[in-house]
DNA sequence: GTATGCATGTAATACGTTACATGATTGT
DNA sequence: ACAATCATGTAACGTATTACATGCATAC
């Protein structure tokens, strides 16, 4: 049943071949110019992990042997692959998702969108601004509790998470305006009267 | 000269024991029951931690042998330990810490109230604010460029991370008012005119 | 002819995760 | 008698990090 859960790097290799077929080099360096940059771009974590992914069955590589260069080796998801990253996409968020998996979330969100439908988009953003509320409540009652006995800095750190948690709900909230229900696509106009 | 850089988890630890001498078990509570959750709160991450920071000569430990139950063994910084410690939390935010280490923020943030002063808290706000704005210039013009190619979701991910780092950079102007120059203490009215 | 870019990989090491082990005390 | 709490640890395993290795093609 619990079919070998991939690692963070996992996924993101998945994601990005299941987008379109790209090639180890590919990725590092979609890892050292985007915004992806939270991954690391060395061979010696994408290279095994491709490996992995591809003994596992999650994609199939072949090897591109077009003249030039030293021969380049092309993965793309397999059915299998695709079928685990839908999981993983689709899960629902839970409280865990925030505190110990941030980074995660984003990249989630965006592969969603190849994907799953709308209403899969308006169920991830719901849920996630329902379990930021509520980490947003447990923290400010964590704050109340030690506003006697903290150091300032002490408060104003866990401030700041409060504040972050606070800017994700948002975000998720303006977000969802693009998922409307009834909406045919875009975010033209308000929701419908 | 560069003196065995410590894991996050490392700094942790330290930067805990330094404000008081706790046990492995006090530690352990604490991930497990504060906002410091981030950090894994098993024994087979902390003991073997600990073990390392005193090997290192960072932290002493000594056993507590009061009658009742299992003796504790608790730990305290040594000279080494605080200077590390402090060299960690003063040093000046650079990019890398943004994109690869944002969870330390926070940390150091809240530890470099019992080491520095208020020089020292400025200095950190502001530069953490100067990097951020360069970031978002940075995340901006991306997202600028991929307009045209990119999909909804991978559009609004970035988003996401924008109003993250606005955020932060927010939060970190706000607190600045803290330790403004010239003020003997706490946050009371505003900057001298 | 030297550096840079394309393109793949391996080796040593250290670290975190999960699960298990141990054992005494206190509460029901 | 059993469970929970205090308290410390170990073992197996997988994975990331850093640094190195290799080799061809192109540009200067």
């Amino acid at each position: 049943m619990a079919p070998a859960p991939l690692t963070p790097l996992g996924y993101a290799l998945l994601g990005l071949v299941h987008q379109q077929p790209r090639s180890g080099y590919d990725l590092r360096r979609l890892f050292e110019s985007t915004p992806m940059a939270y991954f690391s771009s060395s061979p010696g974590a994408i290279y095994p992990a491709l490996d992995r992914l591809e003994r596992g069955g999650f994609v199939a590589g072949r090897v591109d042997a077009r003249q030039p260069l030293r021969p380049r080796k092309v993965y793309e998801a397999t059915s299998k692959g695709a079928e685990a990253l839908r999981a993983w996409v689709t899960k629902p968020v839970v409280h865990e998702d925030l505190v110990r998996r941030e980074g995660e979330l984003d990249l989630r969100f965006a592969f969603l969108g190849g994907i799953g439908g709308p209403a899969d988009s308006r169920r991830f953003l719901e849920r996630l601004a329902t379990e930021i509320d509520a980490e947003v409540r447990r923290l400010e009652q964590h704050l109340a509790g030690m506003r006697a006995v903290a150091t300032l800095h002490g408060r104003l750190a866990l401030e700041s998470g409060i504040e972050l948690y606070k800017a994700r709900a948002r975000w998720a909230r303006r977000a969802l305006r693009h998922f409307d229900t009834g909406a045919r696509r875009g975010p033209r106009r308000g929701r419908k009267p």
